[in-house]
DNA sequence: CGCATTAACTTAACATGTTAAGTATCTCCG
DNA sequence: CGGAGATACTTAACATGTTAAGTTAATGCG
């Protein structure tokens, strides 16, 4: 463990605290944050091993439950936003991973599929990924797991309402 | 290609489930990041205002609170990678808003610090972003807040402990 | 000393986040 | 029917996340 922190013969008289602000450090956003971080760190090394980065295993799995979806459902699912999620399945597709196809009855959509050999890669990860889920839950508590869960989802909602800027996503 | 699904719109439609997950919206990484995603979009249309990033914005908030700090150190408190804050820093003080100067017993080591530029604008963003704060936590409700901070920190506690970089966790 | 090792950053390379602009297609109204 | 506007993506541009490699300065040890 790195102690050191001995801090240099700096000098005092601390011009600093110039604009009064809560502790940083207890601020929501990196609250959330670092947990996150926390949580991701178990499971990066995992999907690394799989060639796989979260953002696509997000993505492999949501399509892993449904027939086909169209790319804005998809980034819905997956919480991706369109740009990222247009250059992911590039990639994706390129690894053969996934199967595209427009559809007929409207041809700027496109139907996003998982293929047999992304099926595979899930079936090659998932019991990992599933063990560390479950070594987590077993770490923090199921319990408690359900009411941080509940918890996150009650901020969500409580600030949805007010959401940004533009609020005007109908279809839900 | 044999059809395992019939569906209208188009043709052949590849099968899922096919491999047995957790619904994949209620894991806790998802929570986690759509919980800090709908926090920090009541902060962002502010920080993008004064011409700052949420990472910039951090490391001016933990800057602000002491007199000077090596890079290390101020890459832990406001929880970036070396080589982002790295990048940061040299736009950072581009734009004046911070201070370098290398440290004199140790030349490789930069001591960092706000300037007077910096803190005039930290100065005019604080009261927006604190009002902000404000509003959520009126929202969400202060008891739950502190209690959604509490969770949250255990959590980080409990696979800190583990935690997957350089802690042998290769075989999990 | 001399040199391997370590430490503190920085650069590099690739992937994603974020916003804006572009493209192709579809809808709808006049 | 035809063009304005809306839709569904995709590209582009810039900033950050993430890992690996490079650079320079300090340390340890024979």
């Amino acid at each position: 463990m790195t102690k050191k922190t001995a801090d240099p013969a700096n000098g005092s008289a601390p011009a600093a605290r110039q604009v009064p602000m809560r502790d940083f450090s207890r601020s929501l956003p990196m609250s959330l944050l670092r947990a996150r971080e926390a949580v991701m760190r178990q499971f990066r090394p995992s999907l690394r091993e799989h060639g796989l980065t979260e953002q696509q295993w997000r993505i492999l799995r949501a399509l892993a439950s449904i027939e086909a979806a169209e790319v804005t459902e998809l980034a819905r699912m997956a919480f991706l936003l369109g740009p990222s999620l247009s250059r992911i399945l590039r990639d994706l597709e390129a690894r053969n991973l996934i199967e595209r196809k427009t559809a007929k009855a409207d041809q700027r959509r496109s139907m996003v599929s998982i293929s047999k050999e992304g099926v595979k890669l899930m079936a090659s990860v998932a019991p990992t990924s599933e063990a560390i889920y479950a070594e987590i839950t077993r770490r923090f508590g199921a319990r408690k797991l359900a009411e941080l869960q509940e918890m996150l989802g009650e901020l969500e909602r409580s600030l949805g309402e007010l959401g940004g800027a533009d609020e005007t996503i109908a279809g839900e």
